[in-house]
DNA sequence: GATGAATGAGGATTCATTCAT
DNA sequence: TATGAATGAATCCTCATTCAT
């Protein structure tokens, strides 16, 4: 009877597999990870687990796709509230999301892709085609958006829309890296999106801006 | 018509390793080097190899540590130029700098501190201490002098020097990981650049601007 | 016609590969002996070996343990027949252990301990207090009785009981390295025990004492 | 000038590499003595020694050839001094002499004869007939001379011989092995002797001693 | 004679993967 | 399904020995 609750389903064991090996690969990196501490942290055999799983460069494809693909759920849902003015999105959902990202299992996958993404194409095909290019996309498109509507001006930004995450993305890095050594990363988001917002708003509409920036940044 | 198998060469000998090593670490990442690759490539023995290295954790560092010192060199001496207007570097010598970056060895180095770093926090120190700061320091006192000739605004870069390297590291990575997939750095780094000039340069200076790239794109 | 390769014997993995790794050792001594051989000896792979010893070293040792255990059984089992009189017990069961000494495992043990000894002080103090302590100790206490019956005079003796066992790890060594040259153990064992029982019998009941070996030989 | 006392003569190097392997060979045993280590103790580059010595090998047979030489020099020379009574001489400078065995350089080649003499035969063999035999003749002379003048019984000592030199060498092996734990060389080798002594002394001369044994010790 | 840079065979250890049960 | 004992290729490192200088 109270084996119950630790009969795991069939269904559910990959999935456990995974989110095990995930954190196992986010702890110690690839190479450090062994399949017998992925298969005890799952609580299953090292035998189960290949079962499921081909090899350990399949269980870490696999790793990579599903914390990948949440991700990208999150990141087009937030990017389909979009009805707000460009300004307000970047400096709202948009700042929001940047400045979770180090603290977020994407700062991982990042460092994973960055280490082992060499040694599989193939993944790194699919993370640009199903991450980085609708991100970049969907930032472009806003852009885009706002010009049309009068909101903004046309700038080079449009074609660079990696500014937008490059603070994102460093803050990332400094995390993994620079352990002990502190960066503020809040600011460093905000003070770039409103680098951009100022550049980017029409004259018109940039007048009532006060003196300086970075305003008080936003809770 | 072998090469001389057996040559002295004491002085150079390390340096050399030091380069076969760099290559390869460059090429396959640290876990799929093997020491005897290094060797090889060296033209040398395994044996010398740990004459002059510890280990191959202790050839990592050397290696890491010349690349690094060879950059912080050249990083200084480009931040010595600065009797140049503040925007005039940025725009001239800084751009240049960055635009290089995901081309030379830099790169490389960089990719090894991210997915080794976490292994060898010393390290990761040494290169905090010896670049990083540096070079986030160098920015930071160019924008204060620039804040107290009258040529900048005093803004909340100054607190975030990261954002006008931001772009530069993602360039790296982007090359690295995304291999075939381009990205447009010099654009990248060109309109970052301008993007804070034209925000941190005080009003009476910003008139005269010329009409230069990247400017609003015509309608 | 090849044996089986694949067995699942865990039960008696451990103890097998202890049983090889102690006859190369014994054959080979500690350096000489390589883990492969070991392994092959056993009819087990490097690997499996590894599953159970965490090192060559860590084999050593259960190597010594195993057959030290053994042995301290084995002794104390006899020093437990003790209801004879001393001099009996001396000349009879003791005599005959120490004759057989230098055919035993117990050889190849001092050896190791010998030549490898000074690399594991915990082992040596576990052998110390096993073994060799737990044996003076008999002896002590055997001496200490027949004084106590009046079986026999209290002498110096009892301080230093290594007289006893002496002649027996002389001859051990000597088997172990004048390997050609011979040795009358038996009678190097039987006129060490003859002598102290004549030194140590009561003068009341050396009368008694028929004519046997070693006796005075005759002119 | 200054240069004078270090410039050593040719004809020393090889007794200086000697004593620096023996040194090395006594602290650290064979494998753990590496060839550079002796090279750097005798102040003198591997190359060198190799021009003296063929191989380690070769060189741990000329320590202990040379060692042994001294030895068995020092040791006939005593025997040589037999122009006193037979128990005067065990009582005295042969008791002198074992037990000072354990801390003489002559424990070190006992281990190395120990756990390296099975790959030397040859050593073996010169070692048996340069030292071992002669001294277990000298003493089996030395009894026969007391046997013929009276001063003796005739007893098995003389055809174990080893009697006389077993505790010296329990004693050796033990400080080798146990480092820590202390053991009374002196009072067993004393001890061993008198019980000897009392057992071959002719009967006339018996009653002279009074009760027990180890009398007082001598210096 | 003397040096020490250079060699490379050899050995301990690891770990992804297999497979009898 | 599920297990975990068993495998062995792969890899780092050591150190006796050589030899150009």
């Amino acid at each position: 009877m109270r084996e119950r609750q630790y009969q795991r389903r069939k269904q559910d064991r990959p999935a456990e597999i995974v989110e095990a090996a995930f954190e196992t690969f986010a702890n110690r990196g690839y190479n450090a990870t062994h399949v017998d501490d992925v298969a005890k942290q799952a609580g299953v055999s090292k035998g189960l687990l290949y079962l499921y799983f081909e090899s350990k460069e399949d269980l870490f494809k696999a790793v990579i796709r599903t914390v990948v693909v949440q991700r990208v759920k999150k990141l087009s849902d937030v990017s389909k509230a979009l009805d707000l003015p460009v300004c307000d999105f970047l400096e709202g959902p948009f700042a929001t999301f940047m400045k979770k990202m180090p603290d977020s299992p994407m700062a991982v996958v990042i460092r994973l892709m960055i280490s082992e993404g060499h040694k599989h194409p193939d993944l790194v095909d699919y993370y640009h085609a199903n991450v980085v290019a609708p991100a970049l996309d969907a930032i472009t498109d806003a852009l885009r958006r706002g010009v049309a509507s009068g909101e903004l001006r046309d700038t080079a930004i449009s074609d660079v829309p990696h500014i937008l995450i490059a603070p994102a993305i460093l803050s990332v890095l400094w995390r993994l890296v620079f352990v002990g050594h502190d960066l503020d990363v809040d600011k460093l988001v905000d003070t770039n999106i409103q680098l951009i917002v100022d550049h980017i708003r029409s004259p018109g509409q940039r007048a009532q801006r006060p003196s300086q920036q970075p305003e008080p940044k936003p809770l």
